[in-house]
DNA sequence: GTGGTCTAGACCACC
DNA sequence: GTGGTCTAGACCACG
């Protein structure tokens, strides 16, 4: 009856609306795609289609998206508003991490060097 | 009528949890030392006792804290719990940062390269 | 002005976190079903919807319920946890009371034949 | 600072009580046999006077300790109590755990059997 | 309507 | 005085 594919922690129109970007970002999604209907989206996600309206509203917002009265949404056909959010998002989460690394008390080199381990370590195992 | 030491991004319960821990962690505070009582660490932080009591309560259940009825809590003597207390920390905000960044598309080279760079800049600068 | 289900010796929270463990091992709740909402449950208790919200959060901990954000909360699907539950609390009902009775200096003999005794009796009797 | 003897889910001095208790129907302290005074018996526990005071009275509200003014406190002298007490812990605990057993929905056959095993298991084992 | 969080204030057992 | 629990009632984000 209900999708297991979000989790409670976080809003489910929040975990949508990143994996939307994420798509975009990794090419999944390109300027001008169209994207399902709200009601389609809706059913695919097993997800109130009030939640998907919020998802696009945003989007929209985001100038990630546009909507088409009568046609649906799509992706934004300006391509530096998509290089953009590449760099945004990249910039994002990494001041983010930064910041709560040094916050903890950990210094540049352990980020670094923890950062780098991890990535030896799963480029040399599985992913 | 409250002091703005939190944000509304997040439960204060969970930001107060956060800050003990990294307290911890930097050797703030060191095992066996004592907590405030929950109504002096309301006060102190403008809180409701309520708020506070959920803190310890949790940080019990952590074990990084404990409590002694009628005498108030404190932080366990348990050392090896705190120096995993440390390594905890730092691999989880590592792997969600890699797996944040991995999902939205970045390759390894982008991460550690985006993070060592960023890193350079806030040490000469400000930081 | 309160429903007189519980007794003064246990708090309130854990009673009810009890019952329901209880209902799920005798089948009385079944995996998927619908717990009644935070509110409800309040008013079925005479209980405080607080009380019951801690309910619903232990038990999503012990990943016997799980919460859907403005859906409510539900019996985990997952059988084989519920299955586990069962034997988890035969096993730590039995351990707690051989640990209690032989440190109050009973033999193995007098614990196995007094329980076998007193179950005699009361299938003799009334339950 | 404070030994680690007892835990937090009950009061220290319920179980000091209980612990005396089980040494008495363990035949080490016998009818007669002095108990230390309040203080000593405090600092040997490092628990707090107050508590010790308590649980020496509730003792005496039990029949099985009886305080002399300015000799001390003794267990009692009354053979037939310390009789009496040893049936009376064997028949609460068993019956408390076959009430908890049987409204968790086991039955007689499984209560008996589990019981039977865990000595088994147990016996062959360590204890 | 649903759960999540928080405040305000109270009472209790315990040390 | 200290923590533990609970009530009463409120507000918010979410679906």
């Amino acid at each position: 009856m209900m999708s297991r594919t979000f989790n409670n922690t976080q809003p489910i129109y929040l975990q949508m609306i990143r994996r939307i970007c994420r798509q975009v970002v990794r090419g999944e999604l390109k300027a001008g795609d169209k994207l399902p209907s709200v009601r389609e989206m809706a059913v695919q996600n097993g997800v109130n289609p009030n939640t998907v309206q919020r998802v696009y509203t945003e989007l929209e917002r985001l100038a990630i998206a546009e909507t088409r009265r009568g046609l649906g949404s799509f992706i934004t056909e300006d391509e530096e508003r998509l290089k953009q959010l590449r760099e945004d998002l990249k910039n994002e989460q990494i001041d983010t991490f930064i910041k709560d690394m040094s916050e903890t008390g950990f210094s540049a080199e352990e980020i670094v060097e923890g950062v780098r381990q991890k990535l030896l370590i799963t480029k040399a195992g599985r992913v």
